[in-house]
RNA sequence: GGAGGGAUGACUGAGUGGCCGAAAGUGCUCGCCUGCUAAGCGAGUAGGGGGUGUAAAGCCUCCUCGAGGGUUCAAAUCCCUCUCCCUCCGCCA
């Protein structure tokens, strides 16, 4: 959630939520909405405050005053009781209007929508060719991917994975994750059913509401990523500055209705609807926040990199961010069979946008500030996997395994089935 | 799933209708003191919103004792619902 008295008084923060895609005159809303709560805000703690000192009087009064003066405060509280409602509804108001309202986007975030991006760096060189097989057959070809059994059991973008695949999953979980445990993140396993409180505070109620697999009889709900139920693990405390940076490293299966996009991406596993990913979770000081979204920047890299897959590094531009992110890069990487960069992993900064609803705090010498969140895909198994199998696969048709993943999978090359 | 007990500030813990935003202790901050020390002495120390203020400070005010609702002139305290924790019984990967 925003922030209302910013809004109100400095150009910059505003000017920085229109350059993301707003609806017209929304903000005006909202400012409009929020003058009209204060005013009534003021009125009623003016009754409150006559109120509770008629109600403190009671108490000393003596005993033959007291029933002409708790007539008066009686009659006090019913003229409080007449306005606390528009109060109540004028906060409402307001909070609707404000969830609204998208994260400015920082002042080094590129203007313009999804193509407009800018390309930081190419690291790694696509060498022109295409493998015999594009990830899809080929996975079929080495019998890693069952997708016809995975509809016929789940529905279409649901697969089974299997075989050596299975293996290189484990392989990529253990290498990614005891380099995350080397930067200083803690390992997590969370629950990956959550309260909708837990998806409202995360920042994905109500906007992605249809994205997301719910339990009616249980009233919990599918995450679609770790970060959700890692947003929850601070919720509401009040940190030690000391304590911060805290690195969080979450693994969980992760679930996506994926609304919307019908007919993209069908082939393969390259968008489904359930999938293993390893996530960071970063709570930081606001000052030192920039440095930490680098840094989870500088691991993607080494991941991706240490892969040995070409990539480049996009600054998201301004139109194209989430609501949540004032800046936030992607790695793309080369897919060869479509002949362009495809999205493997981002990393963004939420500053103190999520916070607040979270009411994650940290004390420092000046007093409390809201701490800065931050978030970035370790490895994201099903999509890592579609570009090794175009990357690794090799003209006679084996597969050969990435060095950095031998020590974990036991073997160094997988020829395909007789 | 059944029965009972509980949730108070950074932490421990008192408080069963007004004198309580809250005793005491711990921790922390500042000062003093002992030749040194994890010792002693003194003072301060909850969070959030609104208003005022050029800003900081200050001042006024409201809200918050797990969450939400209710009773009452008045609620940490009484009632209801929910969440979580603990103990016992049952069941179980």
């Amino acid at each position: 959630m925003i922030d209302l008295k910013r809004l109100r008084g400095e150009h910059a923060y505003r000017r920085g939520i229109e350059r993301k895609r707003v609806r017209d005159g929304l903000l005006d809303e909202v400012l409009a909405a929020d003058d009209a709560r204060r005013e009534l805000l003021t009125e009623v703690e003016e009754l409150r405050a006559q109120q509770n000192a008629a109600s403190k009087e009671i108490g000393k009064a003596s005993p033959e005053d007291r029933s002409v003066k708790i007539a008066a405060a009686g009659a006090l509280k019913e003229a409080l009781a007449a306005r606390e409602p528009a109060l109540a509804d004028a906060e409402v108001r307001v909070r609707a209007l404000a969830l609204q309202v998208p994260n400015p986007a920082d002042v080094s975030v590129p203007e313009g929508g999804e193509d407009e991006g800018e390309v930081l760096r190419v690291v790694g060189k696509p060498n022109g060719e295409s493998p015999a097989l594009d990830h899809a057959a080929y996975a079929t070809a080495m019998r890693w991917v069952d997708g016809e059994r995975g509809a016929e059991a789940s529905g279409s973008r649901f697969a089974y994975l299997m075989g050596e695949a299975v293996l290189l999953e484990f392989a990529l979980v253990q290498w990614v994750l005891g380099r995350l445990v080397e930067e200083g993140f803690t390992p997590v396993v969370p629950p990956v059913l959550v309260r909708e409180h837990v998806m409202e505070e995360a920042g994905f109620f109500p906007t992605d509401r249809n994205q997301v697999y719910d339990l009616p009889s249980d009233e919990l709900f599918l995450v679609g990523t770790s970060e959700v139920p890692l947003s929850a693990l601070h919720r509401g405390d009040l940190l030690a500055a000391d304590r911060l940076p805290l690195r969080y490293a979450g693994w969980s299966t992760n679930f996506r209705r994926e609304a919307g996009t019908y007919g993209k991406d069908t082939t393969g596993i390259f968008r489904v609807h359930q999938f293993d990913k390893l996530e960071m979770f970063v709570y930081a000081t606001p000052d030192a926040s920039d440095e930490e979204h680098e840094r989870i920047l500088a691991i993607e890299e080494s991941i991706v990199g240490g892969l040995g897959l070409p990539y480049r590094v996009v600054n998201i531009a301004a139109g194209d961010l989430g609501a949540p992110a004032a800046r936030k890069y992607d790695l793309e990487v080369w897919l060869p069979s479509e002949g362009r960069y495809r999205e493997l992993t981002s990393c963004s900064n939420y500053r103190e946008f999520s916070a607040r609803r979270l009411r994650t705090r940290v004390r420092t010498e000046g007093g409390t500030e809201l701490v800065h969140t931050l978030n970035g895909t370790a490895c994201a198994i099903s999509r890592t996997l579609v570009f090794l199998f175009e990357h690794c696969q090799r003209p006679d048709g084996s597969f050969a395994v990435p060095e950095v993943l031998m020590p974990f999978t036991g073997f160094n090359l997988i020829r395909p089935p007789a």
